[in-house]
DNA sequence: TTTAAAAACTGATATTTATCATAGTCTTAC
DNA sequence: GTAAGACTATGATAAATATCAGTTTTTAAA
Protein backbone atom coordinates (compact mmCIF):
# COMPACT_ATOMS: atom_id res chain seq x y z
CA UNK A 1 0.00 0.00 0.00
CA UNK A 2 1.43 3.30 -0.84
CA UNK A 3 0.80 5.45 2.16
CA UNK A 4 2.52 8.51 0.23
CA UNK A 5 -1.30 8.25 -1.07
CA UNK A 6 -4.06 10.33 1.24
CA UNK A 7 -6.99 7.49 0.16
CA UNK A 8 -4.33 5.29 2.28
CA UNK A 9 -3.27 7.99 5.01
CA UNK A 10 -4.13 7.29 8.52
CA UNK A 11 -3.35 10.89 9.09
CA UNK A 12 -6.63 11.94 7.95
CA UNK A 13 -8.97 10.43 10.51
CA UNK A 14 -7.81 12.97 12.52
CA UNK A 15 -9.20 16.04 10.43
CA UNK A 16 -11.71 17.34 8.05
CA UNK A 17 -10.23 15.24 5.16
CA UNK A 18 -12.09 12.37 6.30
CA UNK A 19 -14.83 13.59 4.92
CA UNK A 20 -13.94 13.46 1.26
CA UNK A 21 -15.05 10.56 -0.80
CA UNK A 22 -12.57 8.50 -2.53
CA UNK A 23 -12.58 10.34 -5.90
CA UNK A 24 -12.00 13.63 -4.16
CA UNK A 25 -8.99 12.30 -1.94
CA UNK A 26 -8.05 10.87 -5.19
CA UNK A 27 -7.55 14.47 -7.02
CA UNK A 28 -6.02 15.77 -3.41
CA UNK A 29 -3.08 12.82 -3.33
CA UNK A 30 -2.58 13.94 -7.56
CA UNK A 31 -2.21 17.52 -6.75
CA UNK A 32 -0.31 17.66 -3.38
CA UNK A 33 3.44 18.01 -2.68
CA UNK A 34 5.11 16.43 0.09
CA UNK A 35 7.95 18.52 2.09
CA UNK A 36 10.53 18.12 5.10
CA UNK A 37 10.87 21.19 7.08
CA UNK A 38 14.09 21.71 9.56
CA UNK A 39 12.98 22.55 12.69
CA UNK A 40 13.06 26.30 12.96
CA UNK A 41 12.39 26.71 9.04
CA UNK A 42 8.90 28.53 8.37
CA UNK A 43 6.20 27.48 6.74
CA UNK A 44 4.46 30.53 5.40
CA UNK A 45 5.08 34.16 7.23
CA UNK A 46 1.94 36.37 8.34
CA UNK A 47 0.58 37.99 5.82
CA UNK A 48 1.57 35.91 2.77
CA UNK A 49 -0.71 35.21 0.46
CA UNK A 50 -1.52 31.40 1.02
CA UNK A 51 -2.28 29.18 -2.34
CA UNK A 52 -3.12 26.41 -0.41
CA UNK A 53 -2.61 24.35 3.15
CA UNK A 54 -0.15 21.96 5.10
CA UNK A 55 -1.81 18.81 6.57
CA UNK A 56 0.68 18.52 9.04
CA UNK A 57 2.23 14.36 9.28
CA UNK A 58 4.28 14.50 11.65
CA UNK A 59 6.50 17.38 13.84
CA UNK A 60 5.08 20.49 15.32
CA UNK A 61 4.79 24.29 14.45
CA UNK A 62 4.15 26.77 16.47
CA UNK A 63 1.97 29.42 14.54
CA UNK A 64 2.37 32.95 16.42
CA UNK A 65 2.08 36.82 15.16
CA UNK A 66 4.66 39.53 15.61
CA UNK A 67 4.17 42.56 17.43
CA UNK A 68 5.75 46.01 16.51
CA UNK A 69 7.94 45.91 20.08
CA UNK A 70 9.49 42.47 18.59
CA UNK A 71 7.20 39.82 21.18
CA UNK A 72 5.98 37.14 19.21
CA UNK A 73 2.85 35.80 20.35
CA UNK A 74 2.34 31.84 19.94
CA UNK A 75 -1.81 31.70 19.19
CA UNK A 76 -1.70 27.30 18.77
CA UNK A 77 0.76 24.63 18.32
CA UNK A 78 -0.36 22.86 14.64
CA UNK A 79 0.75 18.79 15.17
CA UNK A 80 -0.13 15.88 13.48
CA UNK A 81 -3.07 15.77 11.39
CA UNK A 82 -3.87 19.45 12.03
CA UNK A 83 -4.62 21.58 8.76
CA UNK A 84 -2.45 24.74 8.84
CA UNK A 85 -3.73 27.79 6.74
CA UNK A 86 -7.28 26.68 6.33
CA UNK A 87 -9.05 29.85 7.81
CA UNK A 88 -7.17 31.66 6.17
CA UNK A 89 -8.06 29.87 2.68
CA UNK A 90 -11.70 29.98 3.91
CA UNK A 91 -11.74 33.19 4.39
CA UNK A 92 -9.85 34.65 1.50
CA UNK A 93 -7.48 36.12 3.17
CA UNK A 94 -3.70 36.21 3.50
CA UNK A 95 -2.45 34.23 6.28
CA UNK A 96 -2.90 36.79 9.48
CA UNK A 97 -0.39 34.18 11.64
CA UNK A 98 3.06 33.09 10.59
CA UNK A 99 3.93 29.35 11.05
CA UNK A 100 7.49 27.91 12.45
CA UNK A 101 8.33 24.20 12.71
CA UNK A 102 9.41 23.60 16.60
CA UNK A 103 10.85 20.18 15.14
CA UNK A 104 11.20 18.25 11.87
CA UNK A 105 8.21 18.10 10.38
CA UNK A 106 6.96 16.52 7.70
CA UNK A 107 3.96 18.24 5.61
CA UNK A 108 1.66 18.07 2.13
CA UNK A 109 0.82 21.04 0.41
CA UNK A 110 -2.68 21.06 -0.93
CA UNK A 111 -3.48 23.60 -3.28
CA UNK A 112 -6.31 25.62 -2.61
CA UNK A 113 -8.30 24.54 -5.35
CA UNK A 114 -8.62 20.58 -3.82
CA UNK A 115 -10.25 22.22 -0.51
CA UNK A 116 -12.05 25.06 -2.22
CA UNK A 117 -13.83 22.66 -4.66
CA UNK A 118 -14.74 20.17 -2.58
CA UNK A 119 -16.21 22.78 -0.26
CA UNK A 120 -18.83 24.12 -3.21
CA UNK A 121 -19.48 20.45 -3.97
CA UNK A 122 -19.56 18.15 -1.07
CA UNK A 123 -21.68 19.14 2.06
CA UNK A 124 -20.74 16.19 4.36
CA UNK A 125 -16.94 18.02 4.04
CA UNK A 126 -17.82 21.68 4.60
CA UNK A 127 -19.91 20.51 8.00
CA UNK A 128 -17.14 18.57 8.89
CA UNK A 129 -14.74 21.90 8.60
CA UNK A 130 -17.17 24.12 9.82
CA UNK A 131 -17.42 21.51 13.43
CA UNK A 132 -14.00 21.65 13.53
CA UNK A 133 -13.56 25.44 13.34
CA UNK A 134 -16.24 25.73 16.20
CA UNK A 135 -13.86 23.64 18.15
CA UNK A 136 -11.12 25.89 17.28
CA UNK A 137 -12.83 29.03 18.19
CA UNK A 138 -14.09 27.85 21.76
CA UNK A 139 -10.29 26.69 22.37
CA UNK A 140 -8.96 30.37 21.39
CA UNK A 141 -11.97 31.71 23.51
CA UNK A 142 -10.35 29.55 26.21
CA UNK A 143 -7.15 31.22 25.81
CA UNK A 144 -8.46 34.48 25.66
CA UNK A 145 -9.96 34.17 29.11
CA UNK A 146 -6.70 32.15 30.54
CA UNK A 147 -4.36 35.44 29.31
CA UNK A 148 -6.92 37.83 31.00
CA UNK A 149 -7.60 36.21 34.60
CA UNK A 150 -4.47 33.66 35.05
CA UNK A 151 -0.96 34.33 36.48
CA UNK A 152 1.93 34.07 34.70
CA UNK A 153 3.02 31.33 37.02
CA UNK A 154 -0.65 29.67 36.41
CA UNK A 155 -0.05 30.15 32.51
CA UNK A 156 3.19 28.02 32.82
CA UNK A 157 2.01 25.83 34.70
CA UNK A 158 -1.00 24.79 32.46
CA UNK A 159 1.19 25.04 29.50
CA UNK A 160 3.50 22.42 30.80
CA UNK A 161 0.43 20.06 31.66
CA UNK A 162 -0.50 20.74 28.04
CA UNK A 163 2.76 19.44 26.42
CA UNK A 164 2.70 16.55 28.38
CA UNK A 165 -1.30 15.89 27.48
CA UNK A 166 -0.56 16.51 24.07
CA UNK A 167 2.66 15.26 22.92
CA UNK A 168 3.67 12.57 26.13
CA UNK A 169 7.24 12.00 27.60
CA UNK A 170 9.85 10.40 26.58
CA UNK A 171 11.42 7.18 28.08
CA UNK A 172 13.78 9.64 29.96
CA UNK A 173 10.35 10.49 31.51
CA UNK A 174 11.05 14.59 29.87
CA UNK A 175 8.19 16.00 27.74
CA UNK A 176 8.74 14.64 24.39
CA UNK A 177 7.94 18.30 22.90
CA UNK A 178 11.18 20.66 23.83
CA UNK A 179 10.22 24.05 23.71
CA UNK A 180 13.14 26.71 24.13
CA UNK A 181 12.79 29.45 27.14
CA UNK A 182 11.79 31.94 24.50
CA UNK A 183 8.58 29.86 22.99
CA UNK A 184 7.79 28.88 26.18
CA UNK A 185 7.49 32.55 27.63
CA UNK A 186 5.78 33.52 24.05
CA UNK A 187 2.76 30.79 24.39
CA UNK A 188 1.88 31.89 28.03
CA UNK A 189 2.65 35.67 26.93
CA UNK A 190 5.26 36.73 29.57
CA UNK A 191 9.26 38.23 28.82
CA UNK A 192 11.55 35.38 28.37
CA UNK A 193 13.48 35.95 31.73
CA UNK A 194 10.22 35.69 33.45
CA UNK A 195 8.97 32.55 32.30
CA UNK A 196 12.76 31.10 33.09
CA UNK A 197 12.50 32.20 36.87
CA UNK A 198 9.23 30.61 37.10
CA UNK A 199 10.70 27.50 35.88
CA UNK A 200 13.73 27.44 38.17
CA UNK A 201 10.85 28.31 41.16
CA UNK A 202 9.00 25.23 40.03
CA UNK A 203 12.28 23.06 40.05
CA UNK A 204 13.30 23.89 43.49
CA UNK A 205 9.54 22.97 44.75
CA UNK A 206 9.83 19.62 43.22
CA UNK A 207 7.20 20.35 40.43
CA UNK A 208 9.16 19.84 37.67
CA UNK A 209 12.90 18.85 36.50
CA UNK A 210 15.25 20.17 33.76
CA UNK A 211 18.15 18.71 31.88
CA UNK A 212 19.40 21.78 29.70
CA UNK A 213 16.01 22.82 27.98
CA UNK A 214 14.34 19.81 28.49
CA UNK A 215 11.84 20.18 31.03
CA UNK A 216 9.93 16.78 33.05
CA UNK A 217 7.03 16.86 34.98
CA UNK A 218 7.37 15.89 38.50
CA UNK A 219 4.26 16.81 40.84
CA UNK A 220 1.23 16.88 38.07
CA UNK A 221 -0.90 17.18 41.23
CA UNK A 222 0.60 20.42 42.50
CA UNK A 223 1.01 21.69 39.31
CA UNK A 224 -2.54 21.35 38.26
CA UNK A 225 -3.64 22.50 41.52
CA UNK A 226 -1.47 25.72 40.75
CA UNK A 227 -3.14 26.15 37.69
CA UNK A 228 -6.26 26.39 39.18
CA UNK A 229 -5.94 28.37 41.55
CA UNK A 230 -5.26 26.75 44.71
CA UNK B 1 -44.93 43.82 4.58
CA UNK B 2 -44.52 41.86 7.91
CA UNK B 3 -41.22 42.81 8.66
CA UNK B 4 -41.58 40.23 11.93
CA UNK B 5 -41.18 37.62 8.85
CA UNK B 6 -37.73 36.47 8.82
CA UNK B 7 -38.05 36.79 4.79
CA UNK B 8 -38.63 40.56 5.00
CA UNK B 9 -36.52 41.19 8.07
CA UNK B 10 -32.95 43.43 6.64
CA UNK B 11 -30.70 42.42 9.49
CA UNK B 12 -30.49 38.73 8.00
CA UNK B 13 -28.44 40.02 5.29
CA UNK B 14 -25.72 41.22 8.30
CA UNK B 15 -25.62 37.10 8.94
CA UNK B 16 -25.48 34.06 7.12
CA UNK B 17 -29.23 33.46 7.27
CA UNK B 18 -28.96 35.57 3.83
CA UNK B 19 -28.11 31.88 2.40
CA UNK B 20 -31.03 30.40 3.41
CA UNK B 21 -33.62 29.56 0.34
CA UNK B 22 -37.12 31.44 0.54
CA UNK B 23 -38.83 28.05 1.98
CA UNK B 24 -35.72 27.56 4.16
CA UNK B 25 -37.03 30.50 5.46
CA UNK B 26 -40.12 30.36 5.75
CA UNK B 27 -39.79 27.55 8.09
CA UNK B 28 -37.10 29.20 10.03
CA UNK B 29 -39.84 31.95 10.55
CA UNK B 30 -42.67 29.83 11.08
CA UNK B 31 -40.16 28.35 14.37
CA UNK B 32 -38.95 31.01 15.88
CA UNK B 33 -39.87 33.71 18.50
CA UNK B 34 -39.35 36.82 19.27
CA UNK B 35 -38.65 38.47 22.51
CA UNK B 36 -37.31 41.21 24.25
CA UNK B 37 -34.50 41.43 26.40
CA UNK B 38 -34.18 44.19 29.33
CA UNK B 39 -30.63 45.83 29.60
CA UNK B 40 -29.22 43.36 32.38
CA UNK B 41 -31.53 40.64 31.70
CA UNK B 42 -29.31 37.31 30.83
CA UNK B 43 -30.26 35.56 27.34
CA UNK B 44 -28.61 32.61 28.66
CA UNK B 45 -25.32 30.85 30.99
CA UNK B 46 -22.42 29.02 30.62
CA UNK B 47 -22.63 25.88 30.53
CA UNK B 48 -26.54 26.05 29.84
CA UNK B 49 -27.85 23.54 26.82
CA UNK B 50 -28.69 25.78 23.79
CA UNK B 51 -31.53 24.15 21.89
CA UNK B 52 -31.70 27.07 19.40
CA UNK B 53 -29.74 30.31 18.66
CA UNK B 54 -30.54 33.74 18.92
CA UNK B 55 -30.31 36.37 16.12
CA UNK B 56 -30.49 40.05 17.21
CA UNK B 57 -32.37 42.26 16.01
CA UNK B 58 -31.26 45.38 18.28
CA UNK B 59 -29.43 45.95 21.09
CA UNK B 60 -26.02 44.75 22.31
CA UNK B 61 -25.31 41.91 24.38
CA UNK B 62 -21.71 40.94 26.62
CA UNK B 63 -20.49 37.40 25.80
CA UNK B 64 -18.76 36.22 28.84
CA UNK B 65 -17.24 33.45 30.84
CA UNK B 66 -17.01 33.45 34.88
CA UNK B 67 -13.36 32.71 36.58
CA UNK B 68 -13.25 30.91 39.67
CA UNK B 69 -11.90 34.23 41.29
CA UNK B 70 -15.60 36.41 40.51
CA UNK B 71 -13.82 37.77 37.53
CA UNK B 72 -15.96 38.05 34.15
CA UNK B 73 -13.92 37.93 31.07
CA UNK B 74 -15.73 39.52 27.80
CA UNK B 75 -15.27 37.71 24.93
CA UNK B 76 -17.45 39.23 22.65
CA UNK B 77 -20.12 42.21 22.47
CA UNK B 78 -22.68 40.66 19.96
CA UNK B 79 -25.10 43.79 18.30
CA UNK B 80 -27.12 43.72 15.12
CA UNK B 81 -27.29 40.85 12.99
CA UNK B 82 -24.89 38.81 15.01
CA UNK B 83 -26.20 35.29 15.58
CA UNK B 84 -25.33 34.17 19.20
CA UNK B 85 -24.97 30.34 20.23
CA UNK B 86 -24.54 29.33 16.29
CA UNK B 87 -20.86 27.99 17.70
CA UNK B 88 -22.32 25.91 20.44
CA UNK B 89 -25.20 24.44 18.28
CA UNK B 90 -22.51 23.50 15.84
CA UNK B 91 -20.45 21.90 17.53
CA UNK B 92 -23.26 20.08 19.96
CA UNK B 93 -21.64 21.39 23.06
CA UNK B 94 -23.32 23.28 25.67
CA UNK B 95 -22.53 26.78 25.83
CA UNK B 96 -18.83 27.75 26.48
CA UNK B 97 -19.88 31.43 27.17
CA UNK B 98 -22.58 33.23 29.04
CA UNK B 99 -24.52 35.82 27.20
CA UNK B 100 -26.82 38.95 29.28
CA UNK B 101 -27.88 42.04 27.44
CA UNK B 102 -25.79 45.54 27.86
CA UNK B 103 -29.00 47.11 26.17
CA UNK B 104 -32.51 46.47 25.53
CA UNK B 105 -32.69 44.17 23.10
CA UNK B 106 -35.09 42.79 20.71
CA UNK B 107 -33.80 38.95 19.24
CA UNK B 108 -35.08 36.06 17.51
CA UNK B 109 -35.03 32.69 19.33
CA UNK B 110 -34.89 29.87 16.10
CA UNK B 111 -34.61 26.43 17.50
CA UNK B 112 -31.69 24.89 16.69
CA UNK B 113 -33.69 21.99 14.28
CA UNK B 114 -33.99 24.92 11.64
CA UNK B 115 -30.65 25.45 11.66
CA UNK B 116 -28.63 21.76 12.03
CA UNK B 117 -31.39 21.12 9.05
CA UNK B 118 -30.35 23.52 6.68
CA UNK B 119 -26.91 23.18 7.70
CA UNK B 120 -27.42 19.13 5.96
CA UNK B 121 -28.96 20.12 3.12
CA UNK B 122 -28.01 23.97 1.80
CA UNK B 123 -24.17 23.54 1.07
CA UNK B 124 -24.41 27.16 0.25
CA UNK B 125 -25.38 27.89 3.88
CA UNK B 126 -23.03 25.96 5.53
CA UNK B 127 -20.37 27.69 3.46
CA UNK B 128 -21.45 31.31 4.47
CA UNK B 129 -21.64 30.23 8.24
CA UNK B 130 -18.10 28.65 7.80
CA UNK B 131 -16.86 31.82 6.39
CA UNK B 132 -18.53 33.45 9.06
CA UNK B 133 -16.91 31.76 11.76
CA UNK B 134 -13.61 31.99 10.13
CA UNK B 135 -13.80 35.23 10.45
CA UNK B 136 -14.68 34.98 14.38
CA UNK B 137 -11.63 33.03 14.88
CA UNK B 138 -9.60 35.63 13.41
CA UNK B 139 -10.78 38.31 15.11
CA UNK B 140 -10.47 35.66 18.45
CA UNK B 141 -6.54 35.42 17.44
CA UNK B 142 -6.07 38.98 17.12
CA UNK B 143 -7.79 39.64 20.69
CA UNK B 144 -4.74 37.01 22.18
CA UNK B 145 -2.22 38.97 20.69
CA UNK B 146 -3.54 42.46 22.00
CA UNK B 147 -4.34 40.62 25.60
CA UNK B 148 -0.42 39.68 25.99
CA UNK B 149 1.21 42.02 24.04
CA UNK B 150 -0.15 45.51 24.72
CA UNK B 151 -0.76 46.96 28.00
CA UNK B 152 -3.98 47.80 29.99
CA UNK B 153 -3.62 51.61 28.73
CA UNK B 154 -3.74 50.53 25.00
CA UNK B 155 -6.59 47.67 25.69
CA UNK B 156 -8.54 50.44 26.98
CA UNK B 157 -7.69 53.11 23.96
CA UNK B 158 -8.31 50.12 21.70
CA UNK B 159 -11.89 49.43 23.18
CA UNK B 160 -12.95 53.34 23.19
CA UNK B 161 -12.03 53.32 19.20
CA UNK B 162 -13.71 49.91 18.92
CA UNK B 163 -17.23 51.22 20.44
CA UNK B 164 -16.90 54.35 18.58
CA UNK B 165 -16.53 52.58 14.98
CA UNK B 166 -18.92 49.45 16.06
CA UNK B 167 -21.86 51.52 18.04
CA UNK B 168 -21.21 54.96 16.76
CA UNK B 169 -21.51 58.23 18.95
CA UNK B 170 -25.35 59.94 19.89
CA UNK B 171 -25.78 63.62 19.06
CA UNK B 172 -24.07 64.91 22.57
CA UNK B 173 -20.79 63.55 21.00
CA UNK B 174 -21.29 60.76 23.39
CA UNK B 175 -20.08 57.10 22.50
CA UNK B 176 -23.89 54.72 21.66
CA UNK B 177 -23.23 52.01 23.52
CA UNK B 178 -23.02 53.15 27.20
CA UNK B 179 -20.46 50.52 29.22
CA UNK B 180 -19.84 50.29 32.96
CA UNK B 181 -17.08 50.97 34.52
CA UNK B 182 -16.77 47.07 35.58
CA UNK B 183 -18.08 46.02 31.61
CA UNK B 184 -14.84 48.11 30.26
CA UNK B 185 -12.50 46.50 32.46
CA UNK B 186 -14.38 43.06 32.01
CA UNK B 187 -13.69 43.50 27.92
CA UNK B 188 -10.14 44.66 28.45
CA UNK B 189 -9.08 42.42 31.43
CA UNK B 190 -8.24 44.62 34.36
CA UNK B 191 -9.49 45.21 37.78
CA UNK B 192 -11.92 47.76 37.70
CA UNK B 193 -10.09 50.42 39.78
CA UNK B 194 -7.47 50.15 37.06
CA UNK B 195 -9.62 50.44 34.36
CA UNK B 196 -11.17 53.97 36.40
CA UNK B 197 -7.89 55.27 36.75
CA UNK B 198 -6.84 55.09 33.18
CA UNK B 199 -10.66 56.53 31.91
CA UNK B 200 -9.45 59.43 34.59
CA UNK B 201 -6.33 59.64 33.35
CA UNK B 202 -7.33 60.07 29.84
CA UNK B 203 -9.90 62.89 30.66
CA UNK B 204 -7.39 64.52 32.61
CA UNK B 205 -5.07 64.19 29.37
CA UNK B 206 -8.10 65.34 26.55
CA UNK B 207 -8.49 62.17 24.87
CA UNK B 208 -12.11 62.04 25.92
CA UNK B 209 -14.56 63.80 27.92
CA UNK B 210 -17.34 62.27 30.49
CA UNK B 211 -20.55 63.03 32.28
CA UNK B 212 -21.30 59.93 34.52
CA UNK B 213 -20.79 56.82 32.92
CA UNK B 214 -21.28 57.94 29.58
CA UNK B 215 -17.85 58.62 27.75
CA UNK B 216 -17.32 60.55 24.54
CA UNK B 217 -14.03 61.00 22.19
CA UNK B 218 -12.05 64.27 21.88
CA UNK B 219 -9.11 63.23 20.31
CA UNK B 220 -9.10 60.40 18.11
CA UNK B 221 -5.67 60.65 16.50
CA UNK B 222 -3.49 60.53 19.85
CA UNK B 223 -5.78 57.20 21.33
CA UNK B 224 -5.09 55.52 18.38
CA UNK B 225 -1.31 56.47 18.41
CA UNK B 226 -1.56 55.33 22.05
CA UNK B 227 -3.21 51.92 21.25
CA UNK B 228 -0.18 51.44 18.38
CA UNK B 229 2.33 51.96 21.05
CA UNK B 230 3.76 55.28 19.91
C1' DT C 1 -38.25 64.65 46.35
C1' DT C 2 -36.01 61.91 49.31
C1' DT C 3 -33.28 58.18 50.19
C1' DA C 4 -30.96 53.81 49.80
C1' DA C 5 -28.21 51.27 46.86
C1' DA C 6 -25.09 51.03 43.23
C1' DA C 7 -21.50 52.74 40.75
C1' DA C 8 -17.62 55.80 40.17
C1' DC C 9 -13.64 57.61 42.09
C1' DT C 10 -9.13 58.27 44.89
C1' DG C 11 -5.21 57.20 47.86
C1' DA C 12 -2.02 54.04 49.95
C1' DT C 13 0.18 49.98 49.52
C1' DA C 14 1.34 45.29 47.97
C1' DT C 15 2.21 42.27 44.33
C1' DT C 16 3.32 40.99 39.88
C1' DT C 17 5.84 41.48 35.89
C1' DA C 18 9.26 43.79 32.77
C1' DT C 19 13.69 45.51 31.92
C1' DC C 20 18.60 45.90 32.08
C1' DA C 21 22.94 44.06 33.13
C1' DT C 22 25.89 40.36 33.48
C1' DA C 23 27.55 35.69 34.17
C1' DG C 24 27.41 30.89 33.33
C1' DT C 25 26.33 26.93 30.25
C1' DC C 26 25.23 24.47 26.45
C1' DT C 27 25.59 23.60 21.23
C1' DT C 28 27.40 23.45 16.86
C1' DA C 29 30.44 24.29 13.20
C1' DC C 30 34.87 24.21 12.11
C1' DG D 1 38.45 19.55 20.77
C1' DT D 2 37.56 24.22 20.88
C1' DA D 3 35.88 28.75 20.03
C1' DA D 4 31.83 31.56 18.83
C1' DG D 5 27.29 32.23 19.30
C1' DA D 6 23.04 31.12 21.27
C1' DC D 7 20.57 30.00 25.17
C1' DT D 8 19.80 29.74 30.12
C1' DA D 9 20.20 31.74 34.52
C1' DT D 10 20.18 35.26 38.29
C1' DG D 11 20.33 39.81 40.60
C1' DA D 12 18.90 44.58 40.97
C1' DT D 13 15.67 47.72 39.88
C1' DA D 14 11.78 49.97 37.59
C1' DA D 15 7.25 49.91 35.94
C1' DA D 16 2.68 48.17 35.65
C1' DT D 17 -1.16 46.39 37.81
C1' DA D 18 -3.99 44.57 41.77
C1' DT D 19 -5.88 45.04 46.18
C1' DC D 20 -7.89 47.20 50.12
C1' DA D 21 -10.17 50.90 52.31
C1' DG D 22 -12.70 54.55 52.12
C1' DT D 23 -15.28 58.84 49.90
C1' DT D 24 -18.13 60.96 46.59
C1' DT D 25 -21.32 60.86 42.92
C1' DT D 26 -24.96 58.87 40.27
C1' DT D 27 -28.98 56.18 39.68
C1' DA D 28 -33.25 54.51 40.58
C1' DA D 29 -36.93 53.22 43.65
C1' DA D 30 -40.30 54.51 47.24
Amino acid sequence: MDHSRCENCIIRQFNSLRAMSKEELKKVSDSKTMRTVKKGQPLFEEGEKLNGVYCVRAGVSKMSKLSPNGKDQIVKLATKGEVMGQRSVIAEEHSNLSAVAVSDMEVCFIPKESITSTLQKNPNFTLEVLRHMANELREADDVIVNMSQKTVKQRIAEAFLYLKNNFGEDTDGFLALTLSREDIANVVGTATESAIRIISEFKKKGFIHTSGKRVGIQDERRLKDLAEGF
